[in-house]
DNA sequence: CCGTTTTTTGTAATCGTTTCCAAATCCATT
DNA sequence: AATGGATTTGGAAACGATTACAAAAAACGG
């Protein structure tokens, strides 16, 4: 690295015009202190006479002088930074959820760095290991399901972090969530209780979004519960599109004997369900029962409004951050909790028709 | 920061179990060779004997050793970052471009910070403040209007940034956008264009957001020009919320003449509006017609198919991020760009009732 | 087996901060 | 004026990487 210093003349008075930064020694050379002493007025201005403070202060606006975090962040060993990984940032859900963790850690002080890992393992680990590399000081991830090894390298680095979207019950593992299983169980059980009993199902793709798996377990442990038939050509792994949704229903649809009512993982796959029973002339619910999952905002905007199930996922966002920056500020473990949803029926069910 | 060297005797064999991380240097004092050739394994693994390689991976492997991104940042003086402000992330419209340019970046090697500001003018600031503390190597920003003291830091700090969202013709601040002007031009056209004279209009706050302000400036001049009275009571700004687009049509309804069409600047604002007419027996498009702007995936499953403008978000994203890290890799310019966007008619709009 | 070239490796300066410690300055008291 | 305590300041060593340069080792040719 041994590069020539920085242009020597830059001392002599004139502003900044060079294309390179200034940095705190320029500041501390122009104002005539030493660089300690213009740390200290930005970290602990009070140590700082107010005549120094002033004039370093005016050098400092004068070059529109913006510290260097990276260094910074490298002598405190600390990076006030937070990493996320979340599978996609397009289905809203995740949104809501995003925007509550950046807010609770800019309240804090911490700054989010995002990954996105489109339902990818090999790419989850790779932005793992980036977010490690930046020095994140936690991890906020999504799901549970990973490479034993990741989680080992991640330990090994000493970065803690905190699951969402998913319970874990192994305290190595602390997932701060709603339970997918009981939900989706509220959801099937309120079809069942309708008087179903020919039920469709459709979720995320469970090899690799393990909140699909949780659901679409319960959905074949409800079923089997309330004495019903398990028929697995009426459970579909889609992505999260409306197009999927209803090309789903579409093939539903064009069954010997259609389900009476269908359990979408999640609202999306839901409207582009209802959309395709529209088309199709089959009114819902009185032909046919929907059921979501998330309740999104436009949930209650389509017609009739859909039934669902309510996510808590603002929340559990916002107090993911907050453990896990209560934990490691004071280098604790973070303690899981787990979050309550609920079933709010709308317009999209209804008891089967009377055949 | 004169703190005590790690544990010294870490090398004495035993693998790193404690809570601190590796450095560079464990791995190069157990594997018996020198910083710069475990630097080297890395970043120029050709120019190490194959031996020595083997023999060096192996104590990485084994210590699951993960760089320090910031240290090599500071030392290479390229963090390969890219900071994006975004004003939220609950609107799904910015999602696309984010998405975009989130990939865009990583397939060339870059990550992206993301600021979101919820349209708060200060809240940017101080985004953008710490995102130059980061040492992003450059900026994509969401419109253009902002404090001239905030590009002259941005300009001092000698980061490169493009503009998104809006159209700007001044070279200094390249942008990377479709026209909000144009494209809100031809929305109005086409209401007038089916006969529609009393035209209602719905948008976000122009006070803190420029698109805004370009299609409302738009729909005024559209309807001038096309000979129409200016009613400024038929003029909105709200959030983007469906609840706001609701109670704006429940206003517009509520009067002696309601207009017989409207613009919202929005799909969530026009299906909110769309709702509202629903649940007040008014049929879209036969008593009310209703033109969005986004074409957000939504538009097309609500019923009727929502009439909108169709903008290139994911496109403009992708071009953006590409065009700035082009551009910073050749210490050039960014070359601005307008891309098109398109009248996509639906559903919602035909010609007013004959009175 | 020895000089010469090529390959591999190590030494140490550097990136821009923070902060420990000691030195210098200030301000009241005598 | 001298003393002593409190306040302000500066020198310099980290933090964990990269890499120019030089030195050492290996390969080659006669």
């Amino acid at each position: 690295m041994r590069r020539p210093r920085r242009a020597p003349d830059r001392a002599a008075g004139g502003a900044a015009d060079k294309p390179g930064r200034s940095t705190i020694h320029d500041i501390a050379r122009e104002s005539g202190v030493s660089t300690a002493t213009v740390s200290r007025v930005f970290n602990q201005p009070d140590k700082v006479s107010a005549r120094t403070r002033d004039r370093v202060q005016a050098v400092i606006d004068k070059h529109h002088y913006v510290s260097n975090d990276l260094a910074r962040s490298l002598a405190l060993q600390r990076s006030r930074t937070l990493g996320l990984i979340i599978p996609t940032i397009m289905n809203s859900i995740y949104a809501s959820s995003t925007q509550a963790i950046q807010q609770a850690a800019q309240e804090a002080g911490y700054t989010v760095l995002v990954g996105i890992s489109e339902f990818s393992v090999d790419e989850e680990a790779t932005l793992i290991h980036r977010l490690l590399e930046r020095r994140v000081q936690g991890l906020i991830l999504t799901g549970r399901e990973r490479d034993t090894d990741l989680y080992e390298k991640i330990r090994r680095n000493g970065t803690p972090f905190v699951i969402t979207w998913r319970t874990s019950r192994e305290p190595a593992l602390p997932s701060i969530s709603f339970d997918n299983y009981q939900a989706a169980q509220a959801a099937v059980d309120h079809l069942v209780s309708l008087g179903h009993r020919r039920i469709g199902m459709m979720c995320g793709r469970t090899a690799v979004n393990d909140r699909a798996l949780d659901r679409r377990q319960a959905f074949e442990d409800a079923m089997a519960a309330a004495g019903l038939p398990h028929d697995p050509t009426l459970v579909f792994e889609r992505s999260f599109e409306f197009v999927d949704g209803r090309a789903v229903m579409h093939n539903m649809l064009a069954r010997e004997e259609p389900p009476t009512a269908v359990f979408c993982a999640n609202d999306i796959q839901a409207i582009g369900a209802m959309y395709e029973c529209q088309e199709a002339g089959v009114r819902v619910p009185q032909d046919m029962s929907i059921i979501g999952f998330d309740d999104l905002p436009i949930a209650r905007y389509v017609t009739p409004q859909l039934t669902t199930i309510r996510v808590p996922a603002a929340e559990m966002g916002a107090r993911a951050a907050r453990a896990l920056i209560d934990a490691l500020e004071a280098g604790d473990e973070v303690s899981p909790c787990t979050l309550a949803t609920d079933l709010i029926v709308r317009g999209t069910t209804a008891p089967p028709r009377r055949a």
